[in-house]
DNA sequence: GAGCAATCTTTCCGTCGTCAAGATAATTTT
DNA sequence: AAAATTATCTTGACGACGGAAAGATTGCTC
């Protein structure tokens, strides 16, 4: 098993799987969605271009292979930046959401990727799983901060994940469109920072009534 | 000039670049931007496939009209939206952002396309000034909340701007792909209302100190 | 060691975007 | 009004793509 140390056999690479996923991520990251190519990775593999068929059924099947595995990366950031932040839930929050951003502006072309539905296969189980454990990273404080405050957690339900999910998710597309650059001096992680900062205060100071 | 009304000429169309947005933009509905194909648009408007080079450069430049024209559109909803909410600046802004996600929601491959960078020209220039036109509908809510209250201004700069840009984008982008369906029973226009309410209140709440 | 399954290559097909060259229509010039 | 010019559209070609089919080579199993 494992690779075979024979050097160059022209066949039964030994782990080309994995050197798929490797060219694949790197092609990614050069050329981005549009410009991703099976052939081209198969070359970075240095492999025929009909090879990636026996382990990815198709293209977008080695895609959604590496969609997976970037979600792993993200949820990855955001529990490293959880562990940093003080226990309190809406620090946990900041957290989590400073490390979905920090990936996204990390790793651009994977980051477009995992929410190009049309190119990946998103009933794939391990996407899917690696999608949704993503989120509980993002969840699992807004649930502590309901747990803290009952009357915030009947009026809100889960309106306020949805909400801390989008803020995230759209800082971060449109941060990477170029968007926002120009609104600010501010460097990227300065500004979703704030950003980020002022809505949960803003919430986190909005317990009783008001709605 | 207009089009020639001698029934099918083969040769001069007499509109051809408005027949080809058109099949764009049906096209693009119908397949999305992946599936999206310069031939098969030419198909769609009776002409041979080496025929839009005369009006746009190539694909790209093609789809770049149909984005700007799709900003326009957005801009109209955004529009449309605050002339039916009351005039003070917060109705304003969720007037802005409910015609934000409706037209994302309404013209979904379209919002796809406006922010797919890679595959549009974004130093085109009536691209840009569509896109600029576009984000003024919601900036300049913004700007009149931070009229009426200096501090807020002083403080958050232009911060809310791009939050709350961050806000309905992001909610836009996570709910066409079908990532927050699940997490509520409400319909996409009214879980939007809330999710962009809550915000509204909790930043209208928090005009003072607190930060 | 023989058969079998897995892995990889080569070849082929249809489609794509773009280019070049030719044909046709409209416009301008004379 | 006729000719020349320009704009518009077609046809045909090229290389690159994803995928399927068939053949070659290797490792595994019995």
């Amino acid at each position: 098993m494992a690779r075979t140390p024979s050097g160059s056999n022209a066949y039964h690479h030994g782990d080309l799987r994995s050197a798929l996923l490797a060219a694949a991520d790197s092609l990614l990251e050069d050329r981005g969605v549009e410009g991703f190519t099976l052939r081209e990775c198969a070359r970075r593999a240095g492999v025929s271009h009909a090879a990636p068929a026996h382990h990815f059924k198709d293209v977008r099947g080695l895609l959604t292979a590496v969609a997976a595995g970037a979600f792993d990366r993200l949820t990855t950031s955001m529990h490293d930046r959880k562990a940093l932040a003080p226990g309190d839930p809406l620090s946990q929050l900041q957290g989590a959401g400073e490390g979905y951003i920090a990936f996204a502006l990390g790793e651009p072309q994977h980051f477009y990727l995992m929410f190009r539905c049309s190119v990946v296969n998103t009933e794939d189980e391990a996407l899917s799983a690696s999608g949704r454990a993503a989120f509980l990273e993002l969840e699992r404080p807004v649930a502590a901060l309901h747990a803290v405050d009952d009357a915030m957690a009947d009026a809100n339900g889960n309106i306020d994940a949805v909400l801390l999910w989008s803020l995230v998710h759209g800082f971060a597309h449109l941060y990477l469109d170029g968007r926002v650059g120009r609104y600010s001096e501010l460097d990227a992680a300065t500004l979703a920072e704030r950003v980020i900062g002022r809505t949960l205060t803003a919430l986190g100071g909005h317990l009783p009534a008001k709605l």
